[in-house]
RNA sequence: CAAGUCGGCCAGGCGGUCGCGUCCCCUCCUUUCAUCCCCCCAGUGGGGGAAAGAGGGGGGCGAGGAAAGUCCGGGCUCCACAGGGCACGGUGCUGGAUAACAUCCAGGCGGGGUGACCCGACGGAAAAGGGCCACAGAAAAGCAGACCGCCCCCUCCCGCUGGGGAGGGGGUAAGGGUGAAAAGGUGGUGUAAGAGACCACCGGCGUCCGUGGUGACACGGGCGGCCAGGCAACCCCCACCGGGAGCAAGGCCAAGCAGGAGCGAGGGGCGGCCCGUCCCAUUCGAGCUCCGGGUAGGCCGCUAGAGACGGCGGGCAACCGCCGUCCCAGAUAGAUGACCGCCCACGACAGAACCCGGCUUAUCGGCCGACUUGGACG
RNA sequence: GCCCACGUAGCUCAGCCGGUAGAGCACACCCUUGGUAAGGGUGUGGCCAUGGGUUCAAUUCCCAUCGUGGGCU
C-alpha cells in the first residue's frame, strides 16, 4: 500500500485505540474512528506475542495486502488499524481478505 | 560396496499478472523568490532557471549463513586531556597472525580411538602465605595413625611335659577393614614380628651438564634424598591486558511550557578511593531533593568499507603485499509480498536497524573434494 | 536496538567462603470444644529453570541455553 494513505504517526494510532471502536474476527481485529479527512489511513501491527521477527512480517505483509485489495470498496474518512492474532499464521492471503471484508461489513465501512 | 573422519559450497528454480522501499532519468503541473545563477529595470522591484513537492512513464538495486543470542574484541562518537597509583575485572603451555581478541594457524604436552582424526580454562599447591577436605574411619595433612590382626614381656585361670583363655604393658604400617584420598611398586637382606631400616631394578621428584629447537619441550648422562596428597573455575602469587558510557552515542533545526517549596558550601567532569588537572560556585546561590508544567516532529550521523571478486608473488599455515575490475539494503509502525502455471528430492532454521572481526546456539536437505577401516572381485 | 536483574515446596521468600535444603502461608490428620474459628502437635510436598564442565562432592563456582521482569528516546 502507498504510504500516503498509511497510518504512521504514533500519535494518529494512540487517537484511534484511545477512541475507536473495535470489531473481532479470529485472525485479526479491526478499530476505526473518523478522521475528518477525505481519505481513509490504514495502519497494521503484530504483537511479540505472535512469535518472532518472520512470523510477525508475515503477519503484518498479509494485513497490508489485504487492505490494498480491498481499499476501493472502503468508506472514506476514517482511521482503521488492523491487529494481527495468531490463527493468521496458519492461512493464506483470501482467508484473511474475507475476514477483513466481512469486519468491514460488520463495521458499515464498505460501500 | 559398507561404515566412518575432515574440509568447502548451495539455501528451491523458471515464466506470467498485481504490489512495496530506495536511487537515477524523462515528462507535466504547483509553490517560493528565503538561498544560488541569469536577464530586464533603476522605483530594492519584476521575470526565467536551478531547488522543493504532487501526478504519470521508464530503468538499476533490494536481507542471512547464521541477519539470532549479545558472550568477547575493535572502529566511531561524547565525556577538557584519557595522565599516575591503589582497588576491581579479564586472560593464562610455546611461537606466530591480526586493528584487536577469550579468535585463527603451526607446534609441544596430556587424554581418547584399530585408524583417518578428535578433545583439553594446559602458569604456580616441596622453601610467598592463608583456608577447606563433610560422612565413614583408630588415624585426613609438616614429627600421620594401633580398631582387628601379627610379635615380645608380665600377672591370673583351666589343663598340667607340648597347649588354650582373660587382663595389662610395649613393638609393628607387611595383611584386613573405612574412605574420593591411608604418605611409591616388585624382589631380596634383615627381624621377636616388621618397616627405604638397608640393597637391586623400575616409576616419580629435585638439581647439574651435554645435544637438538626461537621457544614450550624432547633425548642422553651424572648427582641427591628415599618419595613430597588434593582443591587456585577458594582467597592468593606471578606475567600480561583493561578509563567510562554507548548510534536511544552525538550534533543541528523547528515547535512548546510555569514555575514553586525545602536543604545548602561546596559541586561536577568520573563507576570506587587518592593524587594531578579543568570548569562552575561561596554577593544576586553552584548543586541536590520534592511537587508541578512542556515535547514524543524533521535533518545529519547512515553506509565506499580492516569492502567484494579475479590474477600474480611471499609464507608449512593463519595471513600479508601488489595489480586490475566492481559498487553490493539503508528502512523509521519499519520496505522482498499475493495469486496462477510447470519442474524436482515438495523447500529447515529464520528478517538488516552504526559498521566490522570472532565465538556460541538453531537448522529440511543437497552437491563436491581429500582421507581411514573392513569386505568382494580383477 | 542497547543496558541490567532474577528463576528454590501450590504461593511469598531464606540458604554468607561447596558437605547432600529450610521458614511463613496453604493442605491432610490428631488434640482442645457441645460444634466451629483461633491455638498446640504430627505429617505430606522439591530433577533447587535446562544442559555441560571443575571437584571426592555443586542450589552454591565456571560456561552455554531457555524463560520472566525492569530501565534508556
Amino acid at each position: 500500500m502507498e504510504r500516503r494513505v498509511r497510518l504512521r504517526r504514533a500519535s494518529h494510532i494512540r487517537q484511534v485505540y484511545e477512541d475507536g471502536r473495535s470489531w473481532k474476527h479470529p485472525l485479526l481485529i479491526l478499530i476505526a474512528r473518523p478522521n475528518g479527512l477525505d481519505l481513509t489511513r490504514v495502519g497494521v501491527t503484530a504483537s511479540r506475542r505472535l512469535g518472532g521477527a518472520v512470523a510477525r512480517n508475515r503477519a503484518r505483509r498479509l494485513l497490508r495486502e489485504a487492505a490494498r485489495l480491498l481499499y476501493p470498496q472502503i468508506e472514506k474518512g476514517w482511521d482503521v488499524m488492523l491487529v494481527a492474532r495468531a490463527a493468521i499464521l496458519t492461512v493464506k492471503e483470501p482467508q484473511v481478505e474475507e475476514g477483513l471484508a466481512s469486519l468491514l461489513k460488520r463495521a458499515g465501512l464498505s460501500r
